[in-house]
DNA sequence: ATGTGAATGAGAATCTTTTGCATCAGCTCT
DNA sequence: AGAGCTGATGCAAAAGATTCTCATTCACAT
């Protein structure tokens, strides 16, 4: 992502806003809250204040450059978004999530909405389990 | 449900634990946030700390008398649990909340979570869109 | 009826997110 | 490059949701 690119979309190229997009690119983790982005700023010698980093993360959202989710626990977390939607499966004991798209559950839920006459703006699928790693460590 | 049916589950059939079930049993709204059974209870005459709805709410929720959801926004409602699942459809105008069910997501999932190798525990899956009603006031 | 541990109410505390406001920094136009 | 306008930032305060602390009360087994 380019200064350019964040012009196109009508928001000023900031050092807050350039630093941020690229926290959310490099991350090994691909969800992160707002606290850990703040804080990943910190480890990189970035001085930005956590509010920034809340309207930072809204303004994405509302330009389309990242996604936000609500897993279990109900805080928000954010992730880069390419245009692909894709829905989530989580572990219960260590937060790892893994990601998929099932075009079977995609279609369904299209003529659900379509039974209830409903216009369909989002949606989101949310899987939770017990990944295989700790799956062993239980036992 | 009875004082008897708590004292099955190890609750203690307190006035506060009967009055939120009958909120819960008797309101037209089936999904309530802990701020909503406690104006409830006061509507209802019944004087009962906002601390204890969010204790009793988590304990039937510990329970299975109740489930927790986590709508777009983030914060917690809740509704009684009848032991079948069911997935929502909600109006992002509104908040009327629709709900369904559809065995051929249900084992979607189920496959999903076997080819990820996870042992499911859950799982809720959020349309979010227009309801019909919305629809007609925006024209 | 009594005793004991669990449950409650009130408010303080915590956690996450938003907001107000003075200051600062991109960007456009010389 | 410089000036000015406007939006962006930082900080602290505020807000909203939920949990916790602790003294008091209540449910229920005895
Ligand atoms: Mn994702
Ligand atoms: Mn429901
Ligand atoms: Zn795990
Ligand atoms: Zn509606």
């Amino acid at each position: 992502m380019q200064s350019h690119d964040l012009k196109k979309l009508g928001l000023k190229a900031t050092l807050p806003r350039l630093k941020i997009l690229e926290i959310l690119e490099d991350s090994k983790l691909r969800h992160m809250s707002a606290e850990e982005v703040y804080k990943a700023l910190l480890d990189s010698g970035e001085e930005i204040g956590l509010a920034t980093v809340y309207r930072v993360l809204t303004q994405f959202e509302s330009a389309g450059l990242v996604s936000r989710h609500h897993f279990e626990g109900g805080h928000s977390v954010f992730e880069l978004d390419d245009g692909e939607h894709h829905d989530h499966l989580m572990c219960v004991k260590c937060g790892k999530i893994e990601e998929f798209i099932d075009d079977t559950i995609e279609d369904r839920q299209k003529a659900i909405a379509k039974r209830f006459e409903f216009e369909m703006t989002d949606h989101c699928l949310y899987i939770y389990g017990v990944c295989p790693a700790c799956q062993s460590k239980l036992k």
